[in-house]
DNA sequence: CTGAAAGCGCTTACAG
DNA sequence: CTGAAAGCGCTTACAG
């Protein structure tokens, strides 16, 4: 493969030269200009990007800890880092935890290894010591949907608080009164929110969420589909599961089916995290969307502003309720399929 | 952060010495290697992979490009390849060619410039010169799921000739005799070669397959919708609709849903791919199931072969049909949730 | 067993 | 405008 030196010798220039045009330094002579743009043409030059990060102590790469790929909510989330870091010149790297806090941390220390520039997570847990470690060392970051408390690190995330008073209002309106919820990892903040808040909403109703009716799952869908059975065990099953994000939701809608029960005749179902698939599901499944492209979004461009040296304050974007049947009696006009993931208003909130 | 200076200045001993414990060479004193790993440990330092990249002119990083990060199949393929990768002591850089030929050579390009050690593609095109040319010029590559007629490339795929004989001949026996397809782009191998397997497998019943009943997609979920809706605006529309990869039938759900009508009723469908939401749509969705963890381990085992010098064979995997309720009459007993991916026996086929 | 030195491919003050 | 030189953080023959 051709290096600097080659494309030097062939346009008949030295190195600091060819390292000038290849940069756009304004001094360079219209003539040694072309000479080294023939000479890069020629033998198909191309800067190795390890030499030059080495040098200028920059990799133009952001490193992306995902919980779990296979979640539809990260991977669209993961596609619009991609495509907001590609607009402003960065690349990135994805490391899949698969909700496990060994794995995220392999993948932290390998991006730190290979000295990303920047590190956005959505951690799996309640704050490993080595993420610690590096927020504490100034390596920049960002947390994205969860986060860890206590930890100064900008937070981007959506708040479903109203969205779940919303569809709490919606389940009591149907005559539901015993819920359940099928809770993420509680040291993981969307897991342990979105019970409490669940909580909160049912108060005003006089419902209480009692201990057995809080099922503990991990985020994926195996956990849901336990704990959906643990359910269905009981004395007195729940009239309605609230699975706390989508994998857990199949999960549920596994165990509902592998018992010959319907939904939402024989129990009601409603998810976290709104999917296309939850249009076409036997029944639509009502769910909590979240505005995941433009929480891409904003989470590259602040960790973007904590690289380039500014100082990013942390999102909340709201999420929404979308009824649809699988909590009761068809709620409202069909969906229209073109905009199963409408986007709400933007919030700012200080960090 | 702290270089290999600080710890041989810490250890008192010369960066070689440093160096040489760090990579488990022998020849270092028990009582030298005690001082550096202790060194190493209270200045938390960690090799900076930069540089080792840079001296050792191998990154110990495989560049994925898939198709479309929002499709589950390649997520699904992913995920398989970095698990099989980290095992082989590789890290895995995806990068999301979203179906676009233009943005597939942004990332190989990308990827080239930091000189990962090896490319896993699955094309989106019918070649281009860029990697027309990294294939000739010695860059370790293989094809997966995809790949390009007449380049000496290694390729990991799957062969859905035999499932969609099957498919074929579940539909006839369903009663069905106007079957379209919905196809993906003809510059890509998948796209033109089911379409083809799925002309043959009519020919025996003959059916023909009219121009009219093959939609033009390019296996995302809008194009699905749009040849749908070609379909359904017919004079005689088709019995059946075959959607090419699982989101051009997600499209056609869409479609078929906006107009009111009803699966299997008055449209059936079948697509290839499967994927753990079929069994709970509306009806569930007969697929054509790729062994898409093994496709991931055999395309990286080739790879990293090709990297260590060894010669890698092409890997072809057989597909199968998963028959439920879309294409009329459920033909079987209900799938276990269980196991909604059953893998099939491998099959090796010489280069 | 150990260290001094060269060198990977770049960038960038510095001097001219 | 240009080039020689230093240096980024490593690894690895080479000599001892």
């Amino acid at each position: 493969m051709a290096s600097i030196k080659d494309v030097a010798a062939a346009a008949g220039v030295s190195v600091a030269t060819v390292s000038r045009v290849l940069n756009s330094h304004p001094s360079v002579s219209p003539d040694a200009r072309t000479r080294v743009l023939a000479a890069v043409e020629s033998l198909g030059y191309r800067p190795n990007a390890v030499a030059r990060s080495l040098r200028t102590d920059q990799t133009r790469t952001l490193g992306l800890v995902i919980s779990d790929v296979l979640n539809p909510y990260f991977t669209e989330l993961a596609r619009s880092v991609e495509e907001e870091a590609r607009a402003l010149g960065y690349s990135v790297i994805i490391g899949n935890a698969d909700e496990r806090p060994d794995l995220q941390d392999h993948h932290v220390q390998n991006l730190l290894d290979r000295r990303v520039d920047g590190l956005l997570v959505s951690p799996t847990d309640g704050g490993s010591p080595l993420m610690l470690a590096a927020a504490r060392a100034g390596t920049p970051m960002v947390f994205v949907d969860r986060w860890i408390p206590g930890v100064d690190v900008p937070v981007v995330r959506s708040d479903g608080r109203a969205a779940i008073r919303d569809l709490v209002a919606h389940l009591h309106g149907l005559g539901h009164r015993r819920l359940a919820i099928i809770a993420g990892p509680a040291a993981t903040t969307t897991g342990s929110e979105r019970v409490a808040a669940f909580r909160e909403a049912l108060a005003p109703y006089d419902i209480a969420l009692p201990d057995a009716y809080i099922g503990q799952g991990d985020f994926q869908a195996d956990s849901g589909r336990r704990v959906t059975e643990g359910f269905l065990d009981l004395a007195e099953p729940p009239e309605v599961v609230f699975a706390a994000d989508n994998l857990m939701a199949l999960g549920a809608l596994d165990a509902i089916r592998a018992r010959g029960l319907r939904v939402p005749d024989d129990i009601a179902l409603a998810a976290f995290d709104d999917i296309p698939w939850f249009v076409h599901t036997a029944p639509p499944v009502t769910a909590i969307a979240q505005p995941t492209k433009e929480l891409g979004r904003a989470a590259v461009r602040a960790l973007i502003d904590r690289i380039e040296g500014r100082t990013p304050e942390s999102v909340t974007l709201p999420a929404h309720l979308v009824a649809r049947e699988s909590c009761g009696e068809s709620p409202q006009p069909r969906q229209s399929p073109q905009s199963p993931h409408p986007l709400t208003s933007m919030e700012r909130s200080p960090r």
